[in-house]
DNA sequence: TAAAATATACCAGTTTGTGGTATTGCCAAA
DNA sequence: TTTGGCAATACCACAAACTGGTATATTTTA
């Protein structure tokens, strides 16, 4: 079985060598690096090349774990990043799977779950607590809603005033609009006047935004 | 400890008869229902209310296990469904979460990872393989890189920039994003005169679409 | 050090936002 | 059936906000 390249950064060193030995000890793993500071992680990591990363998000400098992952994700796209905390936040959560990591654990996870981790991990896994999967399947779940507009407000316009707010969308000016559909340009300024009465908005952006989530 | 009532919906006789078996033997597990058909399932489940329903997919009728979730769970908030099908195709993963399940696991997950599967789900996990987790994983991130652009037109502006029209994308008139950044009218205007031209856009909505995709 | 980024200011002209008036056609309630 | 309301059309006018330039100065950074 080929040995899983594993390189830890974490500032805290206790925490370091404790996973190092971990690592180290166990057959199948090797631990190629122990790294303290985001800068020093920026800088080895590409080189290393290691297959996966337990990365802490904490690390007492103006960059933390999950700006890291951030950087070094689209550089080197196969290895993997596990972030490694003590958070169970959501914010933090969906930040670090959004900067690119993989996998999340908790420090409190114990070492044989934890190798266990890196492994899926190494496989194509995306090792988590079914809490933490929870909470992004709850994330994933509130996107696909947000995606199946609320009817409520979508009928409230006219057509017209749909299709008026479409082209409005794409940042075409009322001249623009108004030769498009026909219409005189102050037609369609009283027709976007309308909108905004209805969406109780005072500008287009905001017109945009309501009507279409986000 | 509370027994966790549990429901199937299958359509193949056997392995209802074998998974109802696997959890009435166990501690803290009672199957209170079989269901065959997705019919009986919208019918039946809403009165039983279980805490927990094993879904699955195919159920050889026009409606399908995920049909079924979907009408059911805004019915009963409560209730926590678990795929449990043969497939681990993308599609049907994303569709099932959708729908509002909270697991997903294979029928070819052995009884014990099962039952433990079931009371994590109960507790309020999401189970499921880390290969399926990544998938999900997955998911989350291509819409988070839908939201954060590609880094092409991203790193053409600079952090004030992107600042400032992140305020832009809000609605906020050069006002506003003058008093929140501590900046004056006139330079907040300069700065996303900038904006346009890096993007090549002249107006607002122009260049809001262009930086996060539609 | 030279090139960006950041910050401020002013000008001229354009586009919007806001509110008003007015006509037409349609649909539903009185 | 008449009346009232609303959608759609169109025009006017003022003020506010925006766009496109030009200028200048400081700070950061490559």
């Amino acid at each position: 079985m080929k040995q899983i390249a594993v390189c830890i950064v974490d500032d805290n060193r206790e925490l370091r060598n404790a996973l190092e030995e971990i690592i180290t000890m166990s057959d199948g793993y090797k631990c190629i690096a122990t790294i303290a500071t985001a800068e020093e992680a920026v800088v080895q990591i590409p080189i290393l090349k290691p297959d996966v990363v337990l990365m802490d998000i904490n690390l007492n400098s103006p960059e933390n774990g999950i700006d890291v992952v951030r950087v070094l994700k689209p550089r080197i796209p196969d290895t993997n990043f596990m972030m490694c905390t003590v958070y169970e936040e959501n914010e933090k959560i969906f930040e670090a799977l959004s900067a690119g990591a993989s996998g999340y654990i908790l420090k409190k996870t114990d070492p044989a779950r934890m190798l266990e981790a890196i492994r899926e991990l190494y496989e194509g896994g995306a090792p988590m607590s079914s809490q933490i999967a929870r909470k992004v399947v709850a994330a994933f779940q509130e996107q696909s809603i947000k995606n199946n507009n609320n009817s409520e407000e979508l009928n409230i316009l006219s057509n017209r005033e749909k299709e008026i707010l479409e082209l409005l969308s794409k940042g075409l000016m009322y001249k623009e609009i108004a030769s498009q559909t026909f219409l005189s340009p102050e037609t369609v300024r009283k027709h976007v006047y309308h909108i905004y009465e209805k969406l109780h908005v005072t500008n287009r952006v905001a017109a945009v935004n309501k009507f279409y989530g986000r």
